[in-house]
RNA sequence: GGGCGAUUAGCUCAGUUGGUUAGAGCGUUCCCCUCACACGGGAGAGGUCCAAGGUUCAAGUCCUUGAUCGCCCACCA
């Protein structure tokens, strides 16, 4: 028994020391032939780019929150962890980092590059698992994944495979998203749109043959090089004249049709518009309609090609404002307007997308998204909260194909062969994947060409999307496309945490794929995870998003060394209201530092208070033996606290099971929070001193057990929560002996008998009176060290016989010399040094001076609130309208109500009539 | 252009299915270093629940409209 035990609480050392021993003890390792319910749930990936921060931080709390809870509930529990490759975003920093250098990736060559990557990749990861081992995570190690490990490879493999030979995926050239800086493809999700202050080009075409001319609006001047037509609305009188003539593209001295296409706007700019095939999504849809053809003449880095004849070379951006200048100088220019636009961004790198038309791999989205919106509207996927739900089936109701291929070196290569004689496609024969260099890569290379045989075969040299491969994380991280036994047992998995910024990116793909490729035979089975909980996003301490240019980030593991993690971990759940975001301040941390700090004396207190009582003779081996502990609350003389505090710690416990079972995390940890604080120490320890350190034995011994039974409760209760603290006390209890973490005991669950609403409700009573003589002591301001002496007055006997039983504590607390109870009225009933009740009055006996106009602006204030709430209430009872509808209950609890307010109010009355 | 959410104490936020005196943390006021804890104890103050209508016996909670703010989606050049 440990009385060095510290004063305050210094999460540090002791925090680093748990978290090593639980990730070498390998605790969280479930066997898949174990037997139990399952309990399972993959760790949304962290990228591989970058380190821990804030948003992980609060994920992986309520991820591990509900982990450890199931687990102590008993059930099979995985937590898998791992990383993701992160594609495009990993490139872009080890891409920066050969800029230092001087160097580009062409430079170097694909291989060395690889090499650089992984070599990067190294150092990142072990960063980031040594961090999450740090937050405590309860997650299976021994499991780890990342997404090029070559199982998970295989599984990117076998999935491209299966989808291609189904016709789901297809190539072609087509208009996608273009970065220039990253030089590969977007999909639509990863181009973000920002609002920009823009202008608008006025711009005359002149007619061919004609002194007449056509004006068109643009916002993108330069991509006139490759206009092929204007365009005007069939119905646009005034351009009528113009349809089937020609206008000279003066730019580029080129002829272009002008044609009429439904997709004009007539109202937008001039009501004619340019048509730039090769540039422009609606303008290639218009350009396929009417066999224009597509002049490119832009480069992968977004210069003008040769196609752009003199401008050629250029920068888009100089070359605009060089084609603007010339259109001003040849009188073609019209006007300039401001124009407010949203222009399309890399979400990576913050550079202006083009779209741009390339050879591109798609996957057809429709047949996947049709049976993961019955997944979410038969009810078989639940997504928390409720409003997501609609978002996500929009979603999926309008989605459009996918462009899985990127012009990226880092990641899944596609697995098809080009053929140098006849350009036909061979895919590789399998999905097996060989490792060479340690790395891994498709085995079963095709030979010679499907279609002609030649042998002189290319592999396709794009990669795949990184959220295609964290698409089939749920299933490829346990082993699938093989029928392992971990597949069979933790698969469907019962829960994926997500942050809803990624609900379109990579659940929603989960839904899809794990619906299609998994093997089990009803969607039920199929189905990745069958709830989605969508966290909220932390932003700073006011409600502002948190981001780099602003500064106002937080880093978790500076907190962490400041605060402790129990500290950060219990601000987050206590914060997290499903559906809301978190404004996380330091105060707030500060204060459930706090409580980790009251935990912790609580404890000291038990164990210092202990050992003195063993010094003293008592002997409370017993308490680590399971029967003992399941006898809890262990009568005694008066077992009115323990009654209350039992009766409490079951009202508790459901109400952490219910919220936890619906993620509403904040109210679980609230509840714990009042519990331990409130009731546990204000309260039951408060009354009980006198009783540990008591000379009966008995007593004492009565006392103990409860005290140690509750408390030991208390830490299982709080363990998900603050798995630290409690594991580090925990093995500081008598109870405890050899065991090796608390996270393997039982969650607590209620005994039906400990609920005894009349000690309840007899608590509560002494609880007021205790609470009125303190008011009347700080009222009056008298000196807190001295003892006053009180008379208690009620009409209902079991009141006072009541008091007479706790008159020991309710004197110690109410800090009273003398407790005299009388069924007579108090006389006088009035001044500072009564308080009253429906049920009772409470007087101090004190020579104090009275302070009488502010006892009476107090009791007027008083008699004024009851007075307008009475007749309120009254005139609702006179209600007819209300005694026919409202439910009787309602109805008795306000009649009960009006007569107590009434009583209360007439003493105030006859208080303030004595007085003036 | 669609859609979603928010507006409750000085600040940041809770408030389950409408039901009797609307809560928390921080901050704030007063008293106390009382032998677990000043990261503490005790006692307070502080709210016409954005506005206007409506439904209902009953509205912070449901409906309509409006205001302000925020977010997501969308190929109006």
């Amino acid at each position: 028994m440990p009385s060095e035990i510290a004063k305050a609480y210094e999460p540090q050392e002791i925090e680093r020391r748990w978290a090593q021993a639980w990730f070498e003890e390998k605790l969280y390792h479930p066997l898949a032939e174990a037997p139990g319910t399952v309990f399972s749930i993959a760790l949304p990936p962290p990228n591989v780019t970058g380190s821990i921060h804030i948003g992980h931080m609060l994920e992986h709390t309520q991820i591990d929150i509900l982990v450890r809870w199931r687990r102590m509930q008993g059930f099979k529990t995985l937590w898998l962890p791992g990383i993701d490759h992160a594609g495009i975003a990993t490139q872009v920093v080890v891409e920066r980092q050969l800029a230092k250098e001087g160097l580009k990736r062409e430079q170097i060559g694909r291989e060395e590059f690889e090499r650089r990557v992984w070599q990067w990749k190294a150092e990142s990861g072990d960063k980031i698992k040594s961090q999450m081992i740090r937050l405590g995570v309860s997650c299976d190690w021994m499991r780890e994944r990342f997404t090029l490990d070559p199982p998970m490879y295989r599984a990117v493999m076998e999935s491209f495979l299966r989808l291609y030979r189904e016709g789901l995926i297809y190539r072609g050239r087509y208009m996608t998203n273009w970065c220039p800086r990253c030089q590969t493809a977007l999909s639509d999700l990863e181009t973000v749109h920002e609002p920009r202050e823009g202008k608008l080009w006025f711009i005359r075409y002149p007619i061919k043959d004609s002194s007449e001319f056509i004006t068109v609006a643009t916002t993108r001047p330069e991509t006139m090089l490759g206009d092929t037509a204007v365009a005007v609305h069939p119905q646009a009188e005034r351009y009528a004249k113009f349809i089937g003539k020609k206008a000279i593209l003066s730019l580029m001295n080129r002829e272009i049709p002008i044609i009429s296409d439904d997709a004009v706007d007539r109202e937008f700019g001039t009501g004619a518009v340019k048509v730039t095939p090769a540039h422009d999504p609606a303008d290639f849809a218009m350009g396929q309609r009417h066999k224009l053809p597509e002049i490119d003449i832009m480069t992968p880095d977004a210069r003008i090609s040769a196609a752009g004849g003199p401008y050629a070379g250029m920068e888009r951006f100089a070359a605009r404002e060089k084609i603007v200048e010339d259109l001003k100088a040849q009188g073609l220019l019209e006007k300039i307007a401001p124009h407010q636009m949203s222009v399309a961004i890399c979400d990576r790198c913050k550079t202006i997308v083009e779209p741009r038309l390339s050879i591109q791999w798609f996957c057809k989205m429709q047949p996947l998204a049709k049976p993961a919106i019955e997944a979410v509207e038969s009810g078989l996927l639940s997504i928390t909260p409720e409003n997501q739900k609609k978002i996500f089936l929009d979603w999926l109701t309008n989605i459009r194909d996918w462009c899985i291929s990127r012009q990226l070196w880092w990641g899944h290569r596609i697995p098809i062969w080009h053929c140098g004689n006849c350009g036909a496609m061979t895919p590789a024969r399998d999905s097996r994947v060989e490792v060479v260099n340690g790395r891994a890569q498709i085995a079963s290379v095709p030979e010679k060409c499907e279609k002609c045989g030649s042998s002189k075969l290319t592999q396709d040299p794009d990669v795949l999307d990184t959220w295609f491969s964290s698409g089939l994380w749920p299933f490829s991280t346990l082993g699938w496309p093989d029928n392992t036994e971990d597949l069979r047992v933790f698969y469907p998995t019962s829960l994926l945490i997500s942050g809803y910024d990624i609900l379109f990116f990579w659940d929603a793909r989960m839904v899809m794929l794990g619906l299609h490729l998994t093997r089990g035979e009803t969607p039920a089975q199929r189905i990745p995870f069958r709830k989605l909980y969508l966290h909220g996003i932390v932003r700073d301490p006011h409600g502002i998003k948190m981001s780099k240019t602003r500064g106002n980030v937080v880093d978790p593991v500076e907190i962490i060394e400041k605060h402790g993690t129990d500290a950060l971990r219990f601000t987050l759940s206590v914060m997290a209201a499903p559906g809301g975001d978190i404004a996380l301040s330091e105060e707030r941390i500060l204060s459930y530092r706090a409580f980790a700090n009251k935990i912790w004396n609580a404890a000291r207190f038990l164990f210092f208070n202990f050992e003195k009582a063993e010094a003293a003779g008592l002997k409370l081996d017993e308490l680590a033996a399971p029967e003992i502990r399941a006898k809890a609350p262990y009568s005694a003389a008066d077992s009115l606290p323990h009654r209350w505090i039992f009766s409490r710690l079951a009202r508790v416990l459901e109400q952490i099971d219910a919220a936890l079972e619906e993620f509403r995390f904040h109210e679980a940890a609230h509840v714990i929070y009042h519990f331990f604080w409130g009731d546990f120490c204000d309260w039951y320890i408060e009354w009980l001193k006198p009783q540990i350190a008591s000379e009966n034995l008995d007593e004492a011994r009565a006392a103990w057990r409860n005290l140690f039974a509750v408390f030991e409760y208390a830490l299982r209760l709080l363990h998900p929560f603050m798995p630290f603290i409690t594991e580090d006390l925990w093995h500081r209890l008598p109870q405890r002996s050899g065991a090796k973490s608390i996270s393997l005991e039982a969650f607590p669950k209620a005994n039906p008998q400990w609920t005894d609403s009349s000690a309840e409700q007899q608590f509560a009573f002494l609880q007021e009176i205790i609470g009125m003589a303190r008011n009347i002591h700080a009222e009056m301001k008298l000196d807190p060290k001295a003892k006053v002496a009180a008379d208690l007055s009620s009409q209902d006997p079991p009141l006072l016989e009541l008091a007479e039983r706790n008159r020991e504590p309710l004197m110690r607390l109410a800090r009273l010399s003398e407790l005299k109870t009388t069924r007579e009225t108090l006389s006088p009933a009035s001044g500072p040094a009564v308080r009253s009740t429906a049920q009772f009055d409470l007087r101090i006996r004190s020579s104090e001076t009275r302070d009488i106009p502010g006892e009476i602006a107090k009791l007027k204030k008083e008699e004024e609130r009851l007075k307008k709430d009475i007749e309120q209430k009254q005139s609702r009872l006179a209600d007819s309208a209300f005694r026919e509808r409202a439910p009787s209950k309602i109805i008795e609890g306000l009649e009960a109500t009006v007569s107590e307010r009434q009583r209360e109010y007439e003493k105030i009355v006859s208080r303030l009539a004595e007085l003036s």
